[in-house]
DNA sequence: ATGTTTAATCTTTTT
DNA sequence: GATTAAACAT
């Protein structure tokens, strides 16, 4: 294709954006304003006018938005070619780069990543070594931390800064933190940012020859950009910034997670001569939802915004319906009524409907009654693969033998299942970690440390480390993986503990089931990959993994209706969404209004509205459940946003009767726009 | 050393 | 209401 080509299929602001390929752009992309088109096509347009797809970076946030984009651009340009450009997330480019530079840092490069359960018991562990009693505020210490490894901040410069004696002690334990994650070889997804970071600070050398091979960078979703990974694109971007950062700062959601905002809205000051180019046109939804969304997002209290105004020439469409319920059976029930009538009505398929809630917990009500009414649902997120005992255990297991200085991994296998390895035992390997006299495992490994245990302790030592022997081998030749796995987990006792482990026969079925499937994602992960795998690259790619990644195939292709959190559904679209739970301290959300997170309760709701491309129920209750106890409810104050202007409030029974009424009133006002026009 | 009961916690969660 | 860790008993 060439450039010209390229550029009639864009409307003129996306040919801007595209077509402006040298120095820094800022592309304020609108929800549906066509942002991963103009990411795609604007790779085209550099390969069709010379810049070498080995020149090219492209950072997301999730793998799910690198593959699409790979997938799309293939469609575009020489399947061989796009194949060339580096797409993928910050943490994989960054994993990538570590593998080859971390040994400067200290560290092997056959590092494993800690995952959020291992960061939060080092973290316990750092916290007691570094004097913090038991009434030390764990969890807001932990936050703290997150917070200043999101901005770089080390336990140097964090001790220095702090400025109550709480975060002095949170300094501390952040040091001892960071202490005992080296000591394991563990990198945590926080220290994959800032190691880079580190590298690129202190071996210039390094820095320099990424930015001569990446001249030119391209960052999506650039509003959830943390202070990290802020420097680092500025850092590779250099002197010359071929940077095209893409994004929309009415649709951050995730500053409670270290996104900052100011990324986005000072881009044109921090990077001079910044193009800005707004795409405002929305090819999504019809007017009368984009209506109730600028609505939502205009009547904010954000002062700093780049103001857009979506427009779209999709047509009127239906106003949104704000419907009351007496409480979440109701309301559950309702839904499952109108999805059937709607399905009905407009021929359409069970994957056209969504519903949308604040928090997770809200689902289980509903998938309790599709399930009894027929409704084909599809969870997104929810109680996920990896997170699940089985699966970390094995995991665990694995781990352990890629990185055996994993110490965290070593305690979590050693009683599952129970090997005569108890509290006493676990003690000594920690004390002998204190001294300093080596890692877990070695302690495991010698004759000396082994004979100061139990008999059924040594003997169970003894079993396991000869099974980790006997394989270490096999594990260094990549190739194979699934099943030396299968054959590794059976040999150390675990596949074979799981009935000892889950004493419900059903239980134990069920999880041995998990664990087969897990081994038949190793092997779908070898196959999709082409070439032999080691257990290192495999264990990477696991926890870079995110969870909707590794849907059953099955599942995705069936129909059905996609439950899923508002959080999850950015990016999505449906013809049909519901928003259920439209309640105060529910949506917004109490504690996020605590935490002074109104406006970004404000922007999830301008997210939620902004998936509908056809059809939105907005749906309250009058009383609900809340943690098991029944609670009288008010309605959310977004409602009162739109309502009259922009919404209409109808009962439930009214609604049902009339939606067809109002579908064919709708068409006919479409025809006769037409026909006008 | 391991199995059982009680108490505490509960927003969102791209990597 | 449900899940999970710490205290308790076997």
């Amino acid at each position: 294709m060439t450039c010209q080509e390229i550029l009639k299929q864009l409307n003129p602001e996306q040919g801007e954006a595209v077509s402006t390929t040298e120095g820094p752009v800022l592309v304020l992309a609108g929800a549906g304003t066509g942002k991963t088109r103009v990411i795609t096509f604007r790779i085209a347009y550099m390969l069709s006018r010379g810049i070498p797809a080995e020149s090219i970076l492209g950072m997301t946030f999730t793998n799910k938005a690198a593959r699409e984009m790979k997938e799309r651009l293939a469609q575009l340009v020489d399947p061989k070619l796009a194949e060339r450009v580096t797409l993928g997330t910050f943490h994989s480019f960054c994993g990538k780069l570590l593998r080859r530079e971390i040994k400067k840092l200290g560290y092997l490069p056959n590092f494993t990543i800690a995952d959020e359960s291992d960061q939060l018991g080092i973290f316990k562990q750092a916290a007691g070594e570094a004097g913090c009693g038991s009434d030390f505020p764990f969890s807001a210490a932990f936050n703290i931390m997150s917070g200043w490894k999101n901005r770089l901040i080390t336990p140097e410069k964090a001790r220095k800064m702090a400025g109550n004696q709480f975060e002095v002690m949170a300094g501390a334990a952040y040091g001892k933190y960071q202490e005992l994650l080296e000591l394991q070889n563990l990198v945590d997804f926080d220290d994959m940012l800032m190691l880079t970071w580190r590298i690129f600070k202190e071996y210039p050398e390094v820095l320099e020859k990424y930015r001569e091979r990446y001249r030119y960078l391209m960052v999506d979703e650039y509003q959830d950009t943390n202070g990290a990974q802020f420097t680092l694109v500025k850092m590779l971007a250099g002197e010359r910034c071929n940077l095209c950062v893409v994004g929309d700062d009415d649709q951050s959601i995730y500053s409670w997670r270290g996104a900052d905002v100011g990324n986005i809205l000072d881009f044109p000051k921090i990077f001079k001569g910044t193009k800005v180019v707004k795409l405002e046109q929305n090819y999504r939804s019809c007017n009368a939802i984009l209506n109730a969304a600028n609505a939502v997002i205009s009547q904010g209290g954000d002062s700093r915004r780049h103001t857009k105004q979506l427009w779209s020439a999709l047509g009127e469409g239906r106003t949104p319906e704000i419907i009351t319920l007496n409480n979440g059976e109701d309301e559950a029930d309702f839904i499952a009524r109108l999805i059937e009538q709607r399905k009905r009505e407009r021929n359409c398929s069970y994957s056209d409907f969504a519903i949308l809630y604040r928090s997770n917990q809200l689902s289980r009500q509903l998938e309790q009654t599709l399930r009894g009414a027929n409704v084909p649902y599809r969870m997104v997120g929810g109680q996920q693969f990896f997170q699940r005992r089985e699966i970390k255990d094995a995991l665990a297991y694995l781990k352990l033998m890629s990185n055996p200085l994993d110490d965290q991994s070593l305690l979590r296998l050693l009683s599952s299942p129970p090997r005569g390895i108890g509290a006493k035992a676990v003690s000594d390997l920690k004390s002998y970690r204190l001294e300093g006299r080596g890692s877990m495992f070695e302690a495991l490994n010698s004759g000396e440390f082994r004979a100061k245990l139990s008999r059924p302790a040594a003997k169970g030592a003894e079993e396991l480390m000869s099974v980790f022997a006997r394989f270490k081998p096999l594990f260094e030749q990549p190739g194979g993986l699934s099943g030396k796995c299968a054959e590794f987990l059976k040999e150390t006792g675990y596949i074979p503990g799981l009935q000892k482990i889950y004493k419900d026969i059903d239980d134990a079925v069920k999880r041995r089931d998990n664990v087969d499937e897990f081994i038949s994602a190793i092997s779908q992960f070898e196959l999709k990959r082409g070439e032999p795998a080691t257990l290192t690259e495999y264990l990477e790619a696991c926890s870079l993994l995110e969870e909707s990644e590794r849907e059953d195939e099955a599942d995705e292709e069936k129909d059905a209706v996609t439950l899923t959190t508002v959080h999850a559904a950015k990016g999505l679209e449906y013809p049909i969404v519901f928003v259920i739970a439209m309640e105060h301290g529910i949506f917004p959300h109490e504690r996020a209004l605590d935490e002074g997170g109104a406006d970004e309760e404000r922007r999830l709701f301008y997210v939620a509205v902004t998936r509908a491309k056809e059809e939105l129920y907005l749906l309250r209750t009058r009383m609900r459940m809340v943690r098991g106890v029944m609670h009288p409810s008010r309605p959310s104050g977004f409602l009162g946003m739109i309502d009259g202007e922009f919404a209409k409030s109808q009962t439930p029974d009214d609604l049902l009767k009339t939606v067809d009424r109002d579908t064919l009133a709708a068409k006919f006002a479409e025809l006769y726009e037409f026909m006008k026009s």
